[in-house]
DNA sequence: CTTGACCTTGACACCGGCGTCAGGGATTAC
DNA sequence: GTAATCCCTGACGCCGGTGTCAAGGTCAAG
């Protein structure tokens, strides 16, 4: 297929396609004309790559990913790579969890301060 | 003063206080020979700035902090409008702190999925 | 032959808060 | 005089993942 059924397919634009390949996390074969040209394997790989762009992975993050799929793996979370990546996002949104946490607190302090009696509790929390 | 030595005192660069200008949120009064000079409200101003900024605020919400000190209000968050940006930036921390809840679940159960028996545990947490 | 839908590469725009360099002028000390 | 240290404005760079426009080539249908 050409890029645009694929962009269709996969739910992407064709920019962020040829993106994704100038990153070098995809690649295409070229029919005489000059138009790029994949397979349903680069489907996978795309799909791949946007399930973690959703959770916050960079493209970078998702290299590993897309080697390990194209290695043949069933998942691309299936190669020590890819776990490695896994565990240091974690404790990145970890960190980044317990930065909000702090914050909300002091800003949560301020307008108590500002404001006496204006309610500061998380929406959501009982 | 001059920028560099409020900037020294603000603990700030120089472009940052000319941004700031920029972005009008301080003014200076200028000396014969076109330099900024700045008196210790300005200082003050620029210290709230940076308390903001550090707790995740941007200029745009610092605005309102800026406007209240110069009306003479003992704290920035001291007027309406600032508590109104209070309360904003309190529902927008929570909603991030929501979205990287799911996010860190869903990483940890790909991870679990990859790579059974890995600890997937929130560090710090008993 | 022409229209229209597809494809190509290249490059600027965006957002935020600056860093940093270029190319000057001002002031003070020696 | 001149070196050092300050100040000025203007403008590009950065980061990440695109959107979008420009200016063209390709191909099938009518």
């Amino acid at each position: 297929m050409r890029i645009g059924e694929l962009a269709r397919r996969a739910g992407v634009s064709t920019r962020a396609l040829r993106y994704y390949e100038q990153q070098g996390l995809i690649t295409a074969r070229r029919s005489a004309n000059g138009y790029r040209e994949y397979d349903e394997d680069d489907l996978r790989l795309v799909a791949e790559i946007r399930a973690l762009l959703t959770v916050g992975f960079t493209l970078a993050d998702a290299e590993p990913f897309v080697a390990c799929l194209r290695a043949g793996n069933a998942t691309g979370g299936s190669c020590p790579e890819s776990v490695a990546v896994y565990r240091r996002k974690l404790t990145e949104i970890d960190e980044e969890i317990r930065t909000l946490l702090v914050r909300r607190a002091e800003v949560a302090a301020q307008l108590a301060g500002s404001c006496p009696g204006c309610p500061t509790g998380k929406q959501g929390e009982k």
